[in-house]
Parts: C-alpha cells; sequence; structure tokens
DNA sequence: GATAAGATCATCT
DNA sequence: GATGATCTTATCA
C-alpha cells in the first residue's frame, strides 16, 4: 500500500500530524537516488504562544513558509552547520509546523544527521511535499500502536523556559 | 548520567 | 554583534 499523503493530512492541529507521522514514509528523491525511511521521530512547534517555535518572534522572511498553507517544507540552517526538516501544518497563516527529528534509516538519527543522509538543503525551502517530486510523505500501510508511541520533552530549546515542558515530542 | 565547549553562518537586533 | 529547533568530543561526578 502507497498513498501520498495529501493537503488534508497536514491542515490539521499539529499535534495531531507530528503524532500520526510516526510509522509513515519520508521519499527523498535526489538525482538518480530514491530514499524512503520510515519516520520513528517528531516534534511539533506549534504557534506564536510556542517560545520555542520560531515564529514566535512573528512573520520574518525566514519563517514566513510556516505561515503559509500546509504540506510544505521549512527547511532552515541552525548553528551554521545543520539543516532541519519540517513540514507546515494547519490552515494558512497560522504558524506551525512539524519538526522530523529522525527516520529508520543509517545515520540519521537526529535532525542534522537526517538532513545530511538525505541531502536535505535550503533548495528544499518552501517546497511543496503534496505535488513535488524531491520530496513527499508516503502512507505505506504501517500500523502504530498507541502503545508503541513514547512522547517526552522536546530537546535543544532549554531557552523556552516553561514550554520546554510540554510533551510535545512523539517517537517510537 | 550531566554539563560544557567548539565548529560555523544565516538571520535577526 | 549576538544567537541558535545540532552534533561531537571532552570532562566531571
Amino acid at each position: 500500500m502507497r498513498k501520498k499523503l495529501g493537503r488534508k493530512f497536514f491542515q490539521r492541529k499539529t499535534l495531531i500530524v507530528a503524532r500520526e507521522l510516526l510509522g509513515k514514509f519520508l521519499i527523498r528523491r535526489s538525482g538518480g537516488t530514491v530514499i524512503a525511511a520510515k519516520i520513528i521521530e517528531t516534534e511539533a512547534y506549534c504557534g506564536p504562544h510556542d517560545k520555542a517555535c520560531h515564529a514566535s518572534k512573528g512573520l520574518t522572511p525566514r519563517t514566513r513558509v510556516m505561515f503559509g498553507p500546509p504540506g510544505h517544507a521549512y527547511v532552515y540552517l541552525v548553528y551554521g552547520m545543520y539543516h532541519c526538516l519540517n513540514i507546515v501544518t494547519e490552515k494558512d497563516g497560522y504558524p506551525a509546523a512539524v519538526l522530523i527529528r529522525a527516520v529508520e534509516h543509517p545515520n540519521a538519527d537526529g535532525p542534522g544527521k537526517l538532513c545530511r543522509e538525505l541531502k536535505i538543503d535550503k533548495k528544499l525551502n518552501g517546497a511543496d511535499v503534496t505535488s513535488g517530486d524531491k520530496l513527499w510523505v508516503e502512507d505505506r500501510g504501517v500500523r502504530v500502536a498507541a502503545s508503541a508511541i513514547k512522547r517526552s520533552p522536546r530537546i535543544g530549546i532549554d531557552y523556552a523556559g516553561p514550554w520546554k515542558h510540554k510533551l510535545w515530542r512523539f517517537y517510537l
């Protein structure tokens, strides 16, 4: 079973999308190679009130993708060395996204390493993952039991104060 | 296990 | 000029 996830999948509550992306497959086509990897870890970044979310500081040239319609990739560079891949969620105009933290693939057990392995960089920023042919998400019929999903505080956002305790990180 | 620091640069103030 | 949605390596307990 292969079904590319459409706009409607992403146009829902960020926390729901983050949870349901677990077990789905992230497909990356680069040149002649196609990499398909099961998503095993995500984080939710929801809205202007979430201090851990880049959009909490308002709309900037960098975060404008997050304010746009759902189903688009938001790729950015952190710490000058690593890229992170997000997929924009919720309705057009509301800044929220799901960070893909890890997939089931060698050397892809972290956001930075994931992007290094899948050759994800800023050229993919703003790409539509529901209609593009470089990057998309498929449902391959993998069923994930609710009991298999774990949650924990998000990582690397100690500066976010009380928000850092939110259990908005999901993994298998 | 916890904490710290360096690499290195686009983005924001 | 300051700051990270990270990773790796190092040091301490």
